[in-house]
DNA sequence: TCAACTGTTCGACGACCATCGTACAGAACT
DNA sequence: AGTTCTGTACGATGGTCGTCGAACAGTTGA
């Protein structure tokens, strides 16, 4: 059943760029799971992954909190395909907001 | 009472640039407090201040574990001079080691 | 010498965080 | 229908974090 958006669909909605904190967005990079998120997300850039996709040794609920924590921070975005949840990077609103923060944390060694 | 490791100087130790990790750095950075400190280093780019002088809105227990968390994670560098400890930011070893993440961070409003 | 000043260390507290297993819900495919 | 797959929600747990006050140590200056 196609449903509308607003009533029934599951809360993904991520911040907008003008709410998105700095603290918050470096408090969700600092965490080693979500930061290979990240660069997996940045190393097939404009592609969207499903959250089982990325091959991470912690179990599916603790996967998905760290996904939630990402899109609450605005570093991600989500949406439903199918039993997927595709997850893709929010590049360009990243870029807009922290210019170079997100260059220079997914090129650090 | 501050614990030796050398002779005598006092353990303020940073880490080499080697060292750094990029997780650590970023936890380092998502604190509005160790931001505030940071930022208002960069302000006055090259001098050290006094551990008083940042107007920090917190006791003097808890600025005091907030330097030393950024110290630990390489973000900035102590010295004593008198009965001041003085801080200053280790920007040339971070711009090396992590480069263009401590500007947007700083940039970043 | 003594007092004031600067900052650390210690112990404690509450809050938050990363983690897990279980249960659950929706979708796809027999 | 049922089964399998993907991921979320819930509840719990152990650890870390930010915070404070009190006590302490070193320096400076009266």
């Amino acid at each position: 059943m196609a449903r509308t958006d607003t009533a029934t669909a599951p809360n993904l909605a991520e911040p907008r760029p003008a709410d998105m904190r700095v603290e918050t967005v470096l408090g969700a990079l600092s965490d080693p799971v979500r930061l290979s998120i990240v660069r997996t997300l940045a190393a097939t850039e404009g592609e969207s992954r499903s959250c089982g996709s990325f091959g991470l040794s912690v179990s599916k609920s603790t996967a998905s909190h760290h996904f939630r924590v990402l899109r609450d921070a605005g570093v991600v975005r989500q949406h439903d395909e199918g039993r997927h949840r595709m997850t893709e990077l929010r590049r360009a609103e990243l870029d807009a907001r922290f210019p170079g923060l997100l260059d220079s944390v997914i090129a650090a060694v």
